[in-house]
DNA sequence: ATCATTTTTAAATAAAGTTCAATAAATTTA
DNA sequence: TAAATTTATTGAACTTTATTTAAAAATGAT
């Protein structure tokens, strides 16, 4: 009965809704699916997991952690500036919800969550089941983890001077915070039915974390003539 | 049998659907409550709208017309150079998420929905009651317009010389439009649970802003000294 | 080995979206 | 105007699926 057999359980059963919501999405997922998959009677899932939400709030937690742990490998690199730490930033993240777009997607959701939370009103219209979640209450404490480190990041490249000296550490993070979550809603080539605009997706990721790093920067880099305009930097 | 009368019906149940919805969510929401919200049976609402999916789609139609709206005001203001068009765009946009909470959820998850939907494999796995609903179909005729009305916006900006010469309309509005989407992902007042930091919404509002300003004129407006560094322009 | 506790299962329950057959209302046709 | 037909409406039946539960199996302690 060992807390580690109960860890192993989980991790079993985490390792199958995982792979399913990030096929079919949560609410297509069913939680006979998950227990087939992980090989176990549905009940038991239950003796594990509180409800089906909280097995999601589980996955959203594992996002967060790997999503710290993104934000502090960058913040370890060394040799780099401040500016240069954000635009591995976002790189990192732009590949790290690429191959877990699962991920991203419980991260915007649970985003949403926090703001019903954070209201009183709202607080108490609130699926129940999720307020009861054993997970959500672990993501309400490590949920700004992430946030704190890109603080530090923005910190650190006002003071070496990569950065403009007027930034203000706190609303400059949550500002490219914002622009990441927002560009990886959107992402993909931008392609209208009849084709009229069209943005290829690596001409917009470049220009995208261009536009971040002139902002930093506070002066634009090269002005340079229109023939060679695309290239980076 | 008129064509108006049924507009008129759609209306009734339409208008119940958002009222819950925005209160209580789409899970949240049932078809039961809806019926008896707008004053009819149950069955009733499945002969106006093929299914709940259809139901929200319908909702999500709105909230893009009224989008589409909000850039054309813009769009038509007389007298403003492009990037001060962009600022009050994004107050207007902040405004508008504010009042209809429920029509940004909605066209956030259209996003979602149509990344899906770009992509040949993801779309044979998505919901066949979405890809059935009818107001899903015209909502991928649509959906384009207001940033097509965005794009307008920067390019005028750029031709008026009050946005950096070298910016590329299109990748501009749409990382723009991601930082509009992901600020209000996360709006509200950032606290950490002990408070470690906190941003007043005011105060990042209007950093949020200052940012884009500068990133879209290409130069740090004013330097000021620290005494007043966080005042606007 | 027996008892208590934990783990596991399979079936029962219940909630909610969807369908359907029957009825009422409205419109068209004769 | 009366009959026929189409459209609108209802309430109950159907179906799917998350959740609960009672019982069985496994595990561990005395």
């Amino acid at each position: 009965m060992g807390a580690l057999e109960r860890q192993k359980k989980e991790k079993e059963i985490l390792t199958a809704a995982i792979q399913l919501f990030a096929i079919k999405g949560y609410y297509s997922t069913k939680m006979d699916e998950v227990a087939k998959r992980a090989k176990m009677s549905k009940g038991l899932i239950y003796f594990y997991y509180k409800n089906k939400e909280d097995l999601y709030m589980a996955v959203t937690k594992k996002a967060f952690e790997e999503l710290k742990e993104l934000f502090r490998e960058v913040q370890k690199s060394k040799g780099k500036t401040g500016v240069d730490m954000v635009t591995l930033l976002i790189q990192n993240f732009i590949s790290f919800t690429e191959e877990n777009k699962m991920y991203h997607e419980s991260i915007l959701s649970f985003m949403g969550l926090m703001d019903q939370y954070n209201n009183e009103e709202k607080r108490k219209l609130m699926d129940p089941l999720i307020l009861e979640s054993p997970n959500f209450k672990q993501l309400l404490e490590i949920h700004h983890d992430p946030a704190k480190l890109g603080i530090q990041i923005i910190s650190h490249g006002v003071r070496d001077g990569s950065m403009r000296p007027d930034l203000q550490p706190e609303i400059t993070f949550y500002t490219i915070w914002s622009m990441m979550i927002g560009y990886e809603r959107l992402r993909g080539p931008i392609e209208y039915e009849n084709k009229e605009v069209k943005i290829s997706q690596e001409n917009w990721q470049t220009g995208f974390i261009k536009l971040i790093h002139d902002m930093l920067k506070g002066t634009v880099q090269s002005q340079r003539p229109k023939a060679i305009q695309g290239s980076l930097f």
